[in-house]
RNA sequence: GGUGGAGUGGCCGAGAGGCGAGGCAACGGACUGCAAAUCCGUCUACACGGGUUCAAAUCCCGUCUCCACCUCCA
C-alpha cells in the first residue's frame, strides 16, 4: 500500500488507474452488475463476479453507503433457444431452471440478493423504446434487407473503442461474420429480427421494426438505466465483457444521451489447467458438484482470498489449503467461545490494517492476512484465558469475517440443515459424548490402551478428539 | 496484426525503489500420558540478460514463456 487511505479507491478499468470512489450522490453507491446468461448449471467462474462484487458490496454497506445494487439476468439469447431446442424443452424453461440453479449457488455462497433482479424478457419495451431514441438521434438503423434487425452505427459515434482502448480501424473483423443487412461489419444488433424458420414464436416480442428479440447488449443499457437512472456509479462483470458488451453499452447509452457509470470494475478469470472456464468445457466444475466435496464457506474463503483482478488457476488442491487455512480462524473462533462460556459478539472493531486494504481497490488478500494476524495474537491472550483484550479480539475477527460474507457464526451457513439433520446431530452428540466419558475414565486410571481405541475408533467415524483444558472437544 | 494482463520460496498468494504480507506443507523446540490444537523458532523467493540508483522483486531497455479480448463467455 503506498498510503494509508481513509476512503475507498478502486481501479477503473476505463480510466486505467486506481482512483478515489467519489459517488455521484454522497453516502449513496449505484451499482450495476452483469449478471449471467441462464443457459447452463453455473460454475466456479461464475459465480465469482457474484461472490467479489458481493464483498464490494459488503464493504460498501460496512463503510456507511446506502447501496443500491443491481445484478440482472439475460434469460433469452441464441445459446438459450439452441440449448433448449437441443433439449426439446421450451426455451424458458430451460432458462427458468438454470436461474433457480443460480439463485442456489449464490444463496449457498452468502451472496447477498441484489437490490433488484431484472430479467432481460421483462424490460422488451424499455429497450425498444431505448432503440427508438437510438434511431431518432442518428445512431442507429434498419437493416436494408428486410430481415428485421437493427444495427448500431459504430461510426455515427467517434468516441467508440475508449472504454476498451480500442482502436476501431484497427480491430480484425470477425472472419465468419454475416454483414447481412450491416452498412459496416463493425456494428453490432440491437433487435434481431424473428427468423420463423428455425426460432419458437414464443422467442418474439413485437417491436416498430417487426417482431424479433433484443440483441444482447442493449439489454443491460435499459434495465441499468431504469433502475439506477442515467447517471450511476459503477458497473461491473467479467475481464471478458469489457469488450464487446461493455464498450457497447456505454456507446448506445452515451449516444442516446445518458451519462451511464461513472466507474467500470472487471473481475478476472478462473481457469482450470490453463484452459478458460467456459460454458462449452462441461459442467465438472459446477457448483452443486463442487459442494458435494467441499462447504460453501470454504469456496468462498477460497474465492475471497484472492485479489478480484488476479487471474486464479482453480485447483482442488489450492481448495484444500484454503480449507485449511480457513478452519485456522474457526477454531479460534469456538475455541474462544468455549473459553469465554459465550457466543463471541459480532459488533468488534475492524483491525487499521483490514479497513487500508479493503480501501485499497479491495486488497481482499492483505485482508485476509490481517484477520489471521488478529487471529494470531488471539491465540496467544486465549492462553491467558479469558479476558477483556481476548473478547474484544475474537470480536473483531467475526467483523471482518462478516465483512467479507465469511462469518461461520452467520445463521446463514447454518441455514441448509434441515429438522432431521438436526435430530441426528443431537443422536451423534449424545453417542460421543457416551464415548468420551468412557475415555475420560479410562484417562484417568492411566489405562490409555482403552482411551486411545476408543480415540482411534472414533477417527474411523470420521471424528477428531483434541483435549484441551476444558476437557475434550471433538469435530467432525 | 491491435489491445490488455501475468511469470514471486516445496505449494497457494500479496506487495510494487530501502523495514522477511499472510496461509498451507515440512523440520526443530515448548505444552501433552501420546496425540491434536496452540505458541516459539527454521526454510531469506521474485522468468532470463543488461542498465539506472547509495539501494531494484519493484524503474528503464532487450529476450523468453504464458494468458485474455478483438462483435453476443463471468
Amino acid at each position: 500500500m503506498t498510503e494509508t487511505s481513509t476512503t475507498l479507491r478502486l481501479y477503473d478499468s476505463a480510466a486505467r488507474e486506481t482512483r478515489e470512489f467519489v459517488p455521484l450522490e454522497p453516502g449513496k453507491a449505484r451499482v450495476y452488475l452483469c449478471g449471467l446468461t441462464v443457459q447452463s448449471e453455473p460454475h466456479v467462474g461464475h459465480v465469482r463476479s457474484g461472490v467479489n462484487f458481493d464483498v464490494l458490496r459488503r464493504w460498501m454497506i460496512a463503510s456507511g453507503y446506502d447501496v443500491t445494487f443491481i445484478r440482472n439476468i439475460t434469460d433469452i439469447d441464441d445459446k438459450i433457444l439452441i440449448k433448449s431446442a437441443e433439449q426439446g424443452r421450451p426455451w424458458y424453461n430451460l432458462a427458468y431452471l438454470m436461474r433457480r440453479e443460480l439463485d442456489k449457488a449464490y444463496d449457498a455462497l452468502n451472496v447477498l440478493p441484489p437490490t433488484y433482479e431484472p430479467a432481460a424478457t421483462g424490460h422488451i419495451p424499455e429497450m425498444v423504446e431505448l432503440i427508438d431514441r437510438l434511431i431518432t438521434k442518428g445512431h442507429a438503423y434498419a437493416a436494408e434487407d428486410g430481415s428485421g434487425d437493427v444495427y448500431f452505427s459504430v461510426k455515427s459515434w467517434p468516441s467508440y473503442g475508449e472504454l476498451s482502448g480500442q482502436n476501431v480501424e484497427e480491430m480484425s473483423p470477425a472472419e465468419d461474420a454475416d454483414p447481412r443487412g450491416k452498412r459496416d461489419p463493425r456494428d453490432f444488433a440491437l433487435w434481431k429480427g424473428h427468423k420463423k424458420e428455425t426460432e419458437p414464436e414464443t422467442a418474439a416480442w413485437p417491436s416498430p421494426w417487426g417482431p424479433g428479440r433484443p440483441g444482447w447488449h442493449i439489454e443491460c443499457s435499459a434495465m441499468a438505466l431504469k433502475y439506477l437512472g442515467g447517471s450511476f456509479d459503477i458497473h461491473g462483470g467479467g475481464v471478458d465483457l469489457r469488450f464487446p458488451h461493455h464498450e457497447n453499452e456505454q456507446a448506445q447509452s452515451r449516444a442516446a444521451g445518458y451519462g451511464f457509470a461513472s466507474y467500470w470494475m472487471h473481475n478476472a478469470w478462473i481457469t482450470t489447467a490453463g484452459e478458460k472456464m467456459s460454458k462449452s468445457l462441461g459442467n465438472t466444475l459446477a457448483i452443486p458438484q463442487i459442494l458435494k466435496r467441499f462447504r460453501a464457506i470454504d469456496l468462498r474463503y477460497y474465492l475471497v482470498f484472492s485479489h478480484y483482478r488476479s487471474h486464479v488457476e482453480f485447483s482442488f488442491e489450492a481448495l484444500e489449503e484454503a480449507a485449511a487455512a480457513f478452519a485456522r480462524i474457526e477454531n479460534y473462533l469456538s475455541r474462544v467461545s468455549s473459553a469465554t462460556g459465550a457466543p463471541v459478539p459480532a459488533d468488534g472493531v475492524l483491525a487499521p490494517e483490514f479497513v487500508a486494504a479493503m480501501n485499497d481497490d479491495l486488497s481482499t488478500s492483505a485482508a485476509v492476512a490481517a484477520i489471521h494476524e488478529t487471529v494470531h495474537e488471539g491465540n496467544r491472550l486465549l492462553g491467558g484465558g479469558d479476558s477483556p483484550a481476548l473478547r474484544g479480539n475474537a470480536a473483531s475477527v467475526r467483523a471482518m469475517l462478516a465483512v467479507l460474507g465469511l462469518d461461520p457464526l452467520d445463521p446463514h451457513w447454518g441455514a441448509g440443515s434441515s429438522r432431521k439433520d438436526e435430530k441426528l446431530s443431537t443422536a451423534v452428540a449424545s453417542l460421543v459424548g457416551g464415548l468420551l466419558e468412557q475415555r475420560e475414565s479410562a484417562r484417568k486410571a492411566k489405562d490409555f490402551a482403552t482411551a486411545d481405541a476408543i480415540r482411534s475408533r472414533l477417527a474411523e467415524a470420521g471424528i477428531e478428539i483434541e483435549d484441551t483444558p476444558q476437557g475434550p472437544q471433538w469435530s467432525l
